[in-house]
DNA sequence: CTAGGGTTAG
């Protein structure tokens, strides 16, 4: 009796030693040395599992936690609790929520564990359920988790009113709210309430750091910092990060190098601070200095490495990882991504046992982004559990290439949307020439309650720009004035090309003329403003005024003057500007600018010049080239090069069916008719079938559109009957176009 | 060994 009791007390100890020592291992990180005490143990009680649970739940192995769990000998109700908590600390709400209804009792632990599962996940109602349910309602515990999941998702009326309900407040009742407050950018309501409070602990004023941190008033910042009473590490990091995060890397190093007590994280703040900042050396030096390191030391100079494009030197230090985990390999993936190099991408994906959200999507943005939408959807399809960003990728990348039929689809198929969600829809109908559908997704985005932000907006205003709709695109004006988005820069430039492709020239130099600091692509906006208005004096004499004022021309701005002295058939100055624009600025001339010169020299039938320029170039020519080349043909008669020329375009254009046309007139023009009959076979062979015509009106602010053949319109029949009036007004007054009685 | 407030990598 006495000594089996002496060999328990033996054995008792042994395990009480090895089990804290599990937990202080799982704890910093060393799950590897966790392991090995585990498995070396010669005798475990279910303490010693549970600890084990605990520290695989906290290096994010919940699936090796799970098998220890259904395979442990014995389980008591703080097994349940600790696997309820790795759930929780991994976002798997789903899994907690089955484990907790599964488990033969509850108690404080599990109730709160629920609750704040819930909170995380922005179910509130869900957490106050439970919340009303639980027999230890009253518990300060119980009580700050729901405290705080109110406060955290802007419930701040509610969780004042179970916070002054509280019969038993603590110092974390106080931070609890404080949290909602800093943690929201509320710093208002956050000083009025951290003044409000009885007593402030080191988390108060940490809290208060880290908040006007946020809101990127680094001054308050600092002066709470220094008056903090007895900061702590927290306090430090978090005042070095808020440096950090604003370059100011010298203060953030002065900072690191003042701490009395420097620990993992603190090192890992200042790598992650000179990783920012784009000073990966030292940030490499310090890794290496550094007296122990866990794997987000290691996460993140990979990140550093990827940041500056040393792929290589990345891929060296996962190799050399000690333990490899997602987020270190998903800074590799997205490396590899930005490369463009997606088999090697892959490579690591297909090596990652349990991906998070943020690896799929960006394999899917990768996949995206080199055109390989098949793989892209592929992976989506896989997804078992897509966040917002994976739908927003996916309908963002169908639009980039030009599949808006796909991106719609699974826009409509989003059960949540935000604002990212309807700008990539907008943008990509822009950007494919739906504008009008851009221009109806705007106003159905504000019926579903969705401001528009900047981007929106510049959209908007560029479909009203194409679309030559004056009238929508001032009320969108108006409305640009009321979000105060007005002193934007794109929605600046965006409001005057508006306004010069309709016509409105006097507006877009008023709007010119506000703008407080305009860049260069406010200026190119009018200089093309006055191009597309056929006022090409006016464009040159804006660059003339640019250069004075030293704001240097781009790419861009010559597009707009070189077309402008094309539209006004100024072939001097549009090649001693083409020249000036290569010798003087040291622009490279892009296919547009060839395009430009085709034409202006094109137009004044100087055809074999603009083929000579065009046959020596460095770039791949483009359709717009050949098609400059080929108007240019079509006025001054040229057949052959026309011929030449024509069949450049098909190839890049071979569904065009005015492509055909044109060739087929001109072959007609010349009595060729057998060129003109094989012309309308080639026509049909690539398909090319002819798109129905249509156009557009405003009237009393509403854009109208219709297609030619097109019955669709509420008021189409009126509409015919009041056409064929006008045309035969028209015919009378021989105001008809000739094209027009054809 | 498990629950409520604060810091670090993505």
């Amino acid at each position: 009796m006495k000594s089996s009791l002496k060999s328990v007390g033996e054995h008792g100890s042994y395990v009480f030693r090895h089990n804290l020592k599990i937990t202080q291992l799982g704890k910093s990180g060393q799950i590897d040395e966790a392991i090995k005490v585990f498995q070396h143990m010669t005798h475990k009680n279910t303490v010693t599992h549970n600890s084990m649970i605990s520290a695989f739940a906290k290096n994010g192995r919940i699936s090796d936690a799970r098998q220890l769990f259904d395979g442990m000998p014995q389980r008591n109700i703080v097994s349940w609790n600790s696997m309820i908590a790795a759930y929780l600390h991994n976002d798997r709400v789903e899994e907690a929520r089955q484990l907790f209804d599964k488990m033969p009792t509850r108690d404080l632990y599990s109730w709160t564990l629920m609750i704040t599962c819930y909170t995380r996940n922005g179910e509130l109602a869900k957490a106050r359920n439970l919340f009303n349910l639980l027999p230890y309602k009253w518990n300060p515990v119980c009580c700050n988790a729901m405290v705080a999941g109110y406060a955290k998702n802007r419930q701040f009326d509610e969780a004042r009113r179970l916070f002054d309900a509280m019969p038993a407040k603590d110092l974390v009742s106080w931070n609890s709210m404080l949290t909602g407050y800093t943690r929201n950018g509320e710093m208002r309501l956050g000083l009025q309430f951290f003044e409000e409070m009885a007593e402030r602990d080191v988390v108060s004023w940490n809290l208060m750091v880290d908040g006007f941190v946020e809101v990127g008033d680094l001054n308050s910042s600092w002066e709470f910092f220094e008056k903090i009473p007895n900061p702590n590490t927290v306090s430090w990091v978090t005042m070095l990060c808020g440096f950090a995060r604003f370059g100011k890397i010298a203060e953030a190093r002065r900072l690191f190098d003042q701490m009395p007590i420097r620990n993992v994280v603190a090192w890992n703040a200042m790598i992650a601070a000179y990783v920012q900042n784009c000073h990966v050396d030292e940030a490499i030096s310090l890794f290496m200095e550094m007296p122990e390191k866990n794997s987000i030391s290691w996460t993140t100079v990979i990140n550093g490495y990827v940041r500056m494009g040393k792929l290589d030197e990345a891929r060296q230090l996962l190799n050399q990882m000690p333990y490899r985990n997602v987020a270190a390999q998903t800074a590799m993936i997205s490396g590899y991504v930005q490369n463009k190099r997606m088999d090697d991408a892959r490579q690591i994906f297909n090596q990652i046992s349990i991906r998070d959200v943020v690896c799929w999507n960006t394999m899917i943005a990768g996949y995206s982004q080199c055109g390989r939408m098949d793989e892209a959807l592929h992976l989506f399809k896989q997804m078992v559990k897509k966040d917002i960003v994976s739908w927003n990728t996916m309908v963002a990348s169908y639009a980039q290439v030009g599949q808006m039929d796909a991106a719609i689809k699974i826009f409509e198929e989003m059960k949540e949307k935000n604002i990212v969600s309807w700008n990539s829809l907008i943008s990509g109908l822009t950007q494919n020439g739906s504008y009008l559908d851009a221009l109806k997704s705007f106003m159905l985005m504000g019926h579903e309650g969705q401001k528009p932000d900047q981007s929106t907006f510049a959209c908007g205003l560029s479909s009203c720009a194409h679309l030559a709709a004056l009238q929508v695109g001032k009320q969108l004006h108006q409305l640009v004035m009321k979000s105060g988005y007005a002193t934007d820069l794109f929605v600046s430039n965006a409001l005057i090309t508006m306004y010069a492709k309709c016509g409105s020239i006097s507006s877009a130099e008023l709007l010119f003329k506000d703008i407080d600091h305009f860049d260069v692509v406010s200026w190119n906006s009018l200089i093309a403003a006055y191009a597309l208005n056929g006022n090409g004096r006016e464009a040159l004499k804006l660059f003339h005024k640019m250069e004075v004022e030293g704001v240097a021309p781009d790419e861009v701005t010559f597009v707009g003057i070189l077309s402008a002295c094309s539209h006004v058939g100024l072939i001097d100055q549009g090649l001693k500007l083409f020249k000036c624009m290569v010798q003087a600025y040291n622009i490279e001339p892009l296919a547009e600018h060839y395009a430009c010169m085709v034409d202006l020299l094109g137009r004044a039938g100087r055809l074999e010049e603009a083929f000579q320029l065009v046959r020596g170039m460095k770039i791949n020519a483009n359709a717009g080239i050949w098609g400059a080349l080929l108007g240019a043909c079509r006025i001054h008669g040229n057949l052959e090069l026309a011929k030449f020329a024509a069949e450049k375009l098909l190839e890049f254009e071979p569904h065009k069916t005015s492509n055909y046309v044109l060739l087929s007139n001109m072959q007609a023009e010349a009595g060729r008719w057998d060129e003109v009959a094989r012309v309308r076979r080639l026509m049909k062979e690539k398909g090319a079938e002819k798109q129905p015509g249509w156009s557009w009106i405003e009237l009393q602010n509403r854009v109208h559109a219709f297609l030619s053949e097109d019955p669709a319109h509420p008021r189409a029949v009126e509409l015919c009957h009041i056409l064929r009036s006008l045309t035969a007004h028209m015919r009378n007054t021989g105001d008809m176009p000739l094209e027009c009685l054809l």
